[in-house]
RNA sequence: GGGCGAUUGGCUCAGUGGUAGAGCGCCUCGUUCACACCGAGGAGGUCACUGGUUCGAUCCCAGUAUCGCCCACCA
């Protein structure tokens, strides 16, 4: 049962004033979690309201986790980052717009749902009424393709939502044991309808504005997917071939060498281009030369992006072997020779450019081959016809694969939709480059990603995908008296149909008996790239077109929190569609989060077998612990799974509701210590307040510019200089009249205090020690709710607990601390004094420990050596540092040249009786 | 090949143009009445290397090495 919920106890509204609430006899983290997360979705802790201004609101574009794989700790670390950014805005006053999305749209999803129902999506088949899958379950999954049962793209995509909303429960439960700060009933599905109306509505617009264009054009093209696939989902890796030293021959019968690792390609080639300086091969420039075995006719062209000392210097352009080979086809304005095919074998039907009868029939050897056996072929073709000169030589070479492909990417051309983004038009990529100069990276050097990305883009952005699951693109297109398809004329809805599939709708105007017949209509096959739907998260959590009144209040965004590796991608695409939309950054801040390295510095990776799960984590150490852990871990830095840290996190935790309990505990209950400013008179007790206000500035500009490790250490090394010194320090004192140590302190301040007679001296005695534990008790309230606020956003589960002990309403909720007001209650005071009074008590235990005995043994007599810049601070607490260091005699001072203060000529006596 | 980041005690990391910091681990001591999921004290580093600027460099500059990452690299 949560504390707060307890009706039995009195509650005031009064912020001022305090509430006798209990403090627990014995305290513990155990179970802290599930409590107070139940407690703060019922009271609506992180309740989002909507009645803000866009002033007033701070919004942040969470990244939507992938439902189809497991969360790993690299997630728990960078959402806690975003969750101290959130809980830090929400108490300097924001109303925080935290949603939380789920990515259940894409390839991984697709094959998870194939493989859980048994499965898979036929786009040309009707939906089916209450359709029920063949299988249900991990184990249970058609294997292969075959025992999957097709269906339509509508039941798929239902079915996907289903499997998504059980990972997403899975997932919303971890969250909320780590304590984010989200807002639950905000919650987005990718593939939900929302999105998808949102994706095509955005991608309408894109299309009238001419920003999103159709073109048959040569692109990179995954033949195990048998899709299309973007510039930004490549991936170069190192891939095994040979160079083959080929033959062409020049009409006087000379031969003009190449090298080349893809003699495959070798009816494919439409010229030989060499460098326009390069003086070996002056001479042919203007020339044509003919292809071995094939006995194409090709022409020696000159082109700046040849290479003199690649290869023989001099290449063979092909249609295509690679990027370089399309730039020189549209710069060269080369015929296209295309051989390989969209299943990665070689046309069957023999190319009409090859006209020799030999090379007619050198080809019929290779039709219909994969470009693995086509290019064995032709490396015995050529050495038959004595082209190949010398033997393959092995190397190593960069390909180009499809993140998720395991072969190496084809050039083949193809119809595609593309969303203009900078890379084939100089004035949107200056455009594009200068919204990335808008932006505020945390951490600031992130921002050269973004730039290396724009400047190196060398085509526009391809979003259309040959795969079944996922939005689709909502157009038709009208069927000529062939029945072919008009591509030119597009037939698109009304935005208010929205979100629709045009494989089993039917465009206005048009029967459905109209699909697919001459004179009729046929819908778009595609679906949209899994970035074009995620570049529009901020549309799709803020309510774009559904709910423009909310959109108005949460964007531009203030916060794109993500990881590292995709700035190309998600970031960069983000920007794309706000730009054209809204002529906008979406997000003022972008906060970069670091990988989580192993111990062996190798990125965290499930292949490897070193993957903890989050919520085993979260159970084993805590969530306080674990957050701390994460939180200790600057944006940007790739940090290092480490266990020791949290554990660390986890004895912060305890030590907050230990050193609460204890700073609650002087009289007989927390209202004796109160939070009045007024009473705090001592110095010792001013100058740690001033000391605190030194932190909360800084701990405040830290997190202001995104360094919430910054933060957490001014906060940590304050609390922990707190509990060590100052709280040791001036327990005693606090204890007052009622005090276990009254006896002595009084005693002690009789024989310091000349007065005129024993009586008034007794008063002035009782009066003194009084007023010198109000201040301390008012300090140390005044220093606790501080310093819990200052923790709230890393430690929510520990600071909320000990609020509760003492406090209304939730830590969570509380302004951020203010500096200026501790600065009054410290009233000039240097923090120094504490500074100096705890080393003088460490020079002081320092004896004990020496002697190897208890700390409570007490000094008889001592003398402090001590520097002579801290005698007025040590002076100041001299009282409290008696007691603390239990002197009973005399404690001398002596200024002398020490770097701190030394004790000297103790005198020790016998060790208390415990009483 | 271009770029970005890192290199500080055994480990994980702070940090500053002027005598090097924390926590963990280690050693010693202390069952102390907030805390044994504890406390006190201590040992431990030529701040990767080589030059340069400077009165003075761990910090600034240039270069080298190693590690990680991004981009380019298929002739």
């Amino acid at each position: 049962m949560a504390p707060m919920s307890d009706a039995t106890r009195p509650v005031t509204t009064d912020p001022a004033t305090l509430v006798a609430r209990a403090v627990p006899e014995k305290v513990s983290l155990e179970g802290i979690e599930d409590r107070w997360a139940a407690t703060w979705q019922e009271q609506g802790t992180y309740a989002f309201d909507r009645s803000k201004s866009r002033e007033q609101v701070y919004a942040i574009d969470t990244p939507p986790p992938t439902v189809s794989g497991s969360l790993h700790v690299g997630h728990v670390f960078s959402y806690t980052h975003t969750d101290v950014v959130a809980r830090f805005q929400r108490m300097r006053g924001a109303e925080v717009f935290y949603p939380m999305g789920w990515d259940d749209n894409g390839l991984p999803t697709e094959r998870r749902v194939q493989n859980y129902y048994g499965v898979r999506c036929d786009p040309s088949l009707p939906y089916v009424e209450g359709f029920v899958p063949p299988h249900e379950g991990d184990a249970g999954g058609g294997k292969s393709a075959r025992d999957q049962v097709p269906v339509s793209r509508r039941n798929f995509i239902e079915l996907c939502v289903r499997l998504s909303g059980e990972d997403e429960q899975q997932f919303e439960a971890l969250w909320r044991r780590l304590g984010l700060s989200v807002d639950w009933s905000m919650t987005y599905q990718t593939i939900g309808e929302h999105a998808r109306a949102v994706a095509q509505a955005a991608f309408l617009r894109n299309l009238a504005r001419g920003e999103a264009y159709q073109a048959e054009a040569p692109g990179l093209w995954d033949v195990t997917f048998q899709t299309a696939v973007a510039q930004a989902e490549l991936e170069a890796r190192d891939y095994p071939g040979f160079f083959h030293r080929v033959a062409f021959h020049r009409p006087d019968g000379l031969p003009v060498h190449i090298e080349t690792t893809r003699p495959e390609l070798l009816p494919a080639c439409v010229a030989l281009i060499a460098h326009p300086d390069d003086e070996r091969y002056q001479a042919l420039f203007g020339t044509t030369v003919t292809s071995p075995v094939f006995g194409v006719e090709v022409p020696v062209l000159a082109h700046p992006a040849a290479e003199p000392d690649k290869g023989a210097g001099i290449a063979m352009c092909c249609t295509f072997g690679d990027l370089t080979d399309v730039q020189w086809w549209r710069e060269l304005q080369l015929p296209t020779r295309s051989v390989v095919g969209r299943d990665g074998r070689l046309h069957r039907d023999t190319p009409e450019w090859i006209s020799s009868s030999s090379g007619r029939a050198a080809y019929d050897e290779l039709a219909g081959k994969t470009t693995y056996s086509a290019r064995e072929a032709v490396v015995g073709q050529l050495r038959a016809a004595g082209d190949l000169d010398g033997e393959p030589v092995a190397t190593q070479r960069k390909a180009n694969f499809y993140e998720k492909g395991d072969k190496p990417l084809e050039i083949v051309t193809s119809r595609q939709w593309y969303i203009r983004n900078g890379g084939r038009d100089e004035n949107i990529r200056a455009a594009l480059m200068a919204r990335g100069a808008e932006l505020d990276f945390n951490p600031e050097f992130m921002r050269v990603r973004y730039e290396n990305w724009v400047g190196g883009l060398n085509g526009d952005w391809l979003v259309s995908r040959q795969r079944f699951f996922g939005v689709p693109f909502p157009v038709w297109y009208p069927l000529d008296d062939a029945g072919e398809p008009d591509h030119d004329h597009p037939i698109v809805p009304d935005e208010s149909a929205l979100p629709l599939d045009p494989a089993s709708e039917v465009p206005a105007g048009y029967s459905p008996e109209q699909r697919g017949v001459p004179g009729g209509f046929a819908g778009d096959p595609d679906v949209m790239d899994t970035w074009a739907t995620s570049s529009l998260s901020p549309h799709i959590a803020g309510g774009w077109l559904a709910d423009p009144d909310l959109f108005s209040r949460v964007f531009p965004m203030d916060l794109r929190p993500q990881a590292q590796d995709i700035i190309r991608t998600w970031l960069f695409s983000t920007v794309v569609r706000s730009h054209f939309e809204h002529g906008t950054l979406p997000w003022a801040h972008a906060a970069i989060s670091g990988f989580i390295l192993d111990p062996d510095r190798k990125k965290m990776s499930k292949s490897k077998g070193n993957v903890v799960t989050p919520m085993d984590l979260l159970v084993e150490h805590g969530s306080d612990a674990v957050r701390y852990w994460a939180a200790s871990a600057k944006l940007g830095t790739d940090a290092a799974f480490e266990v020791g840290q949290m554990k660390i996190g986890r004895r912060l935790a305890i030590k907050v509701l230990n050193a609460s309990k204890f700073a609650l505990s002087f009289g007989d209950s927390p209202l004796d210590v109160p939070l009045d400013p007024t009473l705090v008179t001592d110095p010792l007790d001013r100058a740690m307040l001033a000391g605190l206000a030194v932190v909360v500035d800084g701990a405040t500009a830290a997190l202001e510019s995104y360094d919430h490790t910054r933060a957490l250490e001014l906060t940590e090394s304050f609390f922990w200089t707190f509990c060590d010194d100052y709280l040791e320090l001036v327990k005693d004192r606090a204890y007052g009249a009622g005090g276990r140590e009254a006896g002595t302190a009084a005693a002690q301040s009789l024989a310091d205090t000349s007065a005129d007679s024993p009586a008034d001296a007794l008063a002035h005695t009782l009066a003194h020690t009084l007023a010198g534990a109000r201040s301390a008790r008012a300090a140390l309230g005044l220093a606790l709710d501080v310093l819990l606020r200052l923790f709230a956003p890393v430690l929510p589960f520990a600071t909320e607990e000990v609020w509760s002990w003492w406090r209304t309403g939730s830590v969570h909720r509380q302004q951020w601390p203010d500096a200026a007001t501790l600065r009054t209650v410290a009233a000039g005071a240097d923090p120094a004094v504490v500074t100096a009074a705890g080393t003088a008590l460490a020079a002081l235990r320092k004896v004990k420990s020496e002697a190897k005995v208890s700390m409570r043994t007490p000094l008889l007599s001592v003398t402090l050596a001590l520097p002579a810049a801290l005698r007025p601070g040590i002076e100041a607490a001299l009282t409290d540092l008696r007691a603390a260091g239990r002197v009973t005699g005399t404690l001398e001072l002596l200024d002398d040249e020490v770097d701190v203060p030394v004790a000297m000529a103790a005198e020790l006596g016998e060790s208390e009786p415990r009483s």
